[in-house]
DNA sequence: CGTAGCCTTGACCGACGTCAATGATGGTGG
DNA sequence: CCACCATCATTGACGTCGGTCAAGGCTACG
């Protein structure tokens, strides 16, 4: 088997539920509940079993900065491999499983497999170049542009997780929405400024060109993304990554 | 030994060139050489051995986007580990000399010893405490504040790197000096504002401002730091990382 | 001496934040 | 069924941070 997964289709990614060998408990959050905060003891390592996640951080004066949503599948608390404290908070957006790893079971587990490490390695190379994007993104990118990209990534990460956990996605339920056809989105407004690095007020204005170009659109489950292409022209779309589908 | 390294001092990291045994060749960079460009294929992973470097990519308006800088010891190229190509490109502040480790190679030595895919796993994630970092910073710190922090980020890790790689640092020839007592830099100033996302102009009288405060002084060398206190201050540091050394 | 980098400074302007008021929605208890 | 409150979204007025443009200075180098 070839190692390197560059040329990897979304059905080919690793299953970071192979590891559930290994000793575990899952964690149950409710809406809004928070898994660990940044500081707290980092003793074990998750994956997101269903709901939808994400992890953030507090600036000094009291912002919060989302650095990731998380959907079912993916790794979460990896730092618990390297500090002994969090160097991020988790929270729910919606009622959420996540599978726990001990650390130390998890670390001997790398030791003793090979091809866990390198999933592992993987799976945080993923993660860091959604990050260097954001970054880029959030340097150099008008709030239009930002919002524009921010929507699509969601729809193609809750997209291919679905894909993947079709199971346990639960998702749908609360924020996320695939229904014929148009895709729907029901996340609120502070989530995407807290991740964008926008206010809120600023994220509704935004959000209100964009339906006023009919890019988007007001739907009882939520946003309605009403013209794909029109927004990936807003944001310069240039797809997520070379191993999510092109879609 | 513990695998663990959240206790770590900067004297117990791992040591990037333990790798060494596999087959490598160097490398050899100008000032202003170019390694590698997004996009590239993706046959090596890097390690720097002197000089300093750093990672960037390009907006789609043409504007730069320095993603981070690179030390010698530090690892670079890691994307090769997961993709066919770089996304990100690499090139030189000052000549510099970077060991080129084949990935095939590297990919097979990382199955066969767990140690090395976890050497791995923990560069990376230091790697990505940065880069979140930065993400909070560039999305809600003024100018000041950013550029105070990125100050103080060069200057700790300049000297932990200078502290691990005494021999082939090399970078103080041209870019960082640490003499007696006060830290100085020279970097052009369009490399701190492509790191940040500021544009030149607000840098230098960023810059400007930062020395009538007396925080900072020009001198032949370059940026003189006369006020680290200050510039913690003024940046609300709190340090760079768990395994960084206060200073 | 002329040219090329790099830095500095001023004038101007636009994007986005803040503050504040107003609506919509939905859950809870009377 | 309605009153009440909490949460979230919208909208306007206004200020500011930082970008852009343009001009000029400083060194280094041929």
């Amino acid at each position: 088997m070839k190692a390197r997964s560059g040329e990897a289709q979304a059905s080919e990614r690793v299953d970071p539920f192979s590891i559930c060998r290994i000793s575990s408990s899952v964690k149950e959050l409710d809406k809004s509940g928070v898994l660990f905060m940044e500081g707290d003891p980092a003793q074990h390592v998750y994956v997101v079993k269903s709901g939808l996640c994400f992890s953030f951080r507090y600036h000094e004066d009291g912002r919060r900065q989302i650095i990731d949503l998380a959907f079912p599948g993916d790794f979460v608390g990896l730092e618990a491999l390297t500090q002994e404290q969090f160097v991020s908070g988790l929270s729910a957006l919606t009622p959420a499983e996540l599978v726990a790893y001990p650390v130390d079971d998890f670390t001997q587990r790398c030791y003793a497999e090979a091809a866990l490490s390198r999933t592992l390695v993987e799976c945080i190379a993923r993660e860091q170049v959604i990050l260097t994007k954001r970054l880029v993104g959030v340097a150099h990118s008008s709030a239009s542009q930002r919002i524009a990209h921010f929507l699509l990534e969601v729809r193609v990460r809750a997209l291919t997780a679905s894909e993947l956990h079709p199971v346990g996605a639960g998702a749908e339920n609360h924020c996320l929405l695939s229904d014929c056809g148009a895709f729907t989105l029901n996340l609120p407004q502070a989530v995407i400024a807290d991740t964008l690095g926008l206010s809120i007020v600023h994220v509704s204005r935004t959000l209100s060109k964009l339906k006023d170009d009919g890019l988007i659109e007001d739907s009882p489950a939520g946003l309605r993304y009403m013209n794909v292409d029109g927004l990936k022209a807003v944001a310069q779309w240039e797809g997520l990554a070379p191993w999510f589908e092109a879609s």
